[in-house]
Order: C-alpha cells, then structure tokens, then sequence
DNA sequence: CTACTCCGTTCATTATCTGAACTTAGGTTC
DNA sequence: GAACCTAAGTTCAGATAATGAACGGAGTAG
C-alpha cells in the first residue's frame, strides 16, 4: 500500500493518519496547540527542512485542520491557526502527551505540566466512555463492523 | 531537525513520536489492537515492504510495545502481542478513531462500531480531567514548565 | 521429492527529505 | 540610498528511506 491510499481506507484510524501520520505533521500540531503560529517559527523550532514546513502547512490548510490568515499587510504575512476541525485534534496530542510523561519522563517528573483551568490542578487525560461516563480501557472495547464498512473487526488485543 | 533527535527533545509528544510516529508504525498497532499477531498478517493487510514490517516490528518490540513470543515450537514462530506499555497507547490509536469517524466518516457512518462492555453502549472517548472528572477541551488546559524543563510552554491554541 | 507456510533478509529502483542558496516584498539603520 | 534585516516561501543537487520482487531457511503435508 501506498501513503496515498490510507485516505480511501474503510477504517478511521488510516483516515486520520492519511492527514496527520506524517513524520513532522504531528510536532507541527503540537507547537499549533502551544502557541506557534508562523512559518518561520515552525521551521526554526524543529529544525526541519523549509519545503516541508511549507508542504504540510499546505496540506493541513488543505484539509480544514488549519486556517491560513493575514495578520498584516506591507508585507503581507500569514500565520496559521486551528481551525474546530484542528482543535479536534487535541485528544490525540493529549493522549501523546500522556504516553510520553508516562514512559519516558524519568524521575524527574514530565517536561510540561497541564493545569485544567476549571478545578486548577495539574492533570492528565482520562478516557471515559460518552454514554455511561465510566473509564474506558483496551479491554473493556469490542469493536465490530459498522455502516461504513469495516475491514474484518476482531475484537481487541 | 533529524527524526533521531525527537527522543532527546524535552516534550512528551517528541519522545512518543519518536517510538510510534513513523509512517506506518501506528497502522501495526491499529491491527495490532484489533487482534493482529503475526508477521504475515501485518504485511498482507497493510500490503507494505516485508523489510518495513520487519523492522517496525523490532523497534517496537525494542522500546517494549509489543512483545515477541513464541506461539509453536518446529518450526518457532513467533506472535508480537500488546505489553502494558503498549496497551497504554489504546486512547492514542482511540483519539485517532474519534476524529477520523468525526471528519472523514460520511453520511454513511464509522466503518467500525466500538461497543463499551460496562454498559453495552457503542461510544466514543471522552477526555476528563483526572482530578475533577470534567470533560476538557484545548480551550481548558494552561500548559507550563514541567521539572523536566520544557521548551517556551506558551498557552493553548 | 515437491509443494507449501511462516518469517524473515537482500537489493536495485524509486520516492522522499535535507541543507543550502535564492527570491520576493517590504522595513530599518546610518 | 546602500547595506542589511525579516518573514515566507521556492528550487535543486545529494543523501536517506521505502518499495517490490526475489531469495533463504526450517519445518509440515502429501
């Protein structure tokens, strides 16, 4: 299979990488959710190569998760914004985040820390179920095939 | 920027990505997820280059992911399954499935249905604060310098 | 003996990424 | 008003990684 076909796979999880499983897309969106918003900051802040800055803004543009907007004129600049689309996006980093404190933050404790502004305490993610509210783990899911047709949906690990 | 780097950097999303950021690696643990084992089965269903499938598998199994175990003596075969480490990706590759059936699933509906055993439900993840058990969106998390010092750690979105 | 299965490895071709220079359009310093 | 600066790209030769197809090895089935 080629990179291209994930985005005509029966599976979202194909879906959501055809748009974001690149290398640099997902370090892209993190600096998006700190705060980062100019071209030239991404590509200073990772260090990567100009044309790929320039190529996945583009496609994240493409795609509705980000919003390209002048914030001057003479020069014309742009910068970048989430769009509801993007901000959607911020379970997934989360869940990255979460996984990354988890397992490799060491003693010291993580590099970031998150303070819910509703009850103000330092946090991480928990995943509950949207209909009974209950926390949801690997085991408790059984996934099978649904109207958009599924490619053979077993149940999980 | 190399793709090596992302270990050393002082972000939890970087140090994950470093392990399951590449290209084809979070489609291994997709199937993985859903059942998948074996070494003929990733490479015929994701229809990639045995060489990448092998060395996915290793780098996975090295970083304690997935773990190789036989499953049959003469001739040993081995199945690659979930450690702990691994199963605690299940809200990544879940976050990655919310917004892939959010976005990308059609009128038709999500290609697979995830049924919560605790209460019978099918259902999506739902991100709560650890601390006080309310959902939280981008808008609701301040992120600042961690003990594991971070870089600039400016608000969200 | 031949065919088949599972799990890999090897390697030439092809695609992708990098790093450095260049462009455009205007601003600042002196 | 020449020299330099900034932001946001573009271009392109060379390095790196992925692909697809063939090959190997270790056993089973007939």
């Amino acid at each position: 299979m080629k990179w291209d076909d994930l985005a005509r796979e029966p599976c979202s999880v194909a879906r959501s990488l055809a748009v974001i499983g690149d290398r640099w897309t997902l370090m892209i969106l993190r600096d998006v959710f700190l705060g980062v918003r100019r071209f030239e900051a991404f590509q200073a802040r990772l260090g990567i190569s100009r044309s790929i800055v320039t190529e996945r803004l583009n496609l994240l543009v493409a795609e509705g998760v980000l919003e390209r907007r002048p914030y001057q004129d003479r020069p014309v600049r742009h910068e970048y914004r989430l769009t509801d689309k993007g901000l959607d996006l911020h379970p997934v980093i989360m869940a990255l985040v979460d996984w990354g404190d988890r397992h490799y933050a060491g003693a010291v404790g993580p590099p970031i820390l998150r303070r819910h502004k509703g009850c103000g305490c330092d946090f991480h993610a928990v995943q509950v179920c949207s209909e009974c509210g209950e926390p949801v783990t690997a085991r408790d899911v059984e996934a099978r095939p649904g109207p958009g047709v599924a490619p053979e949906a077993k149940p999980v690990a």
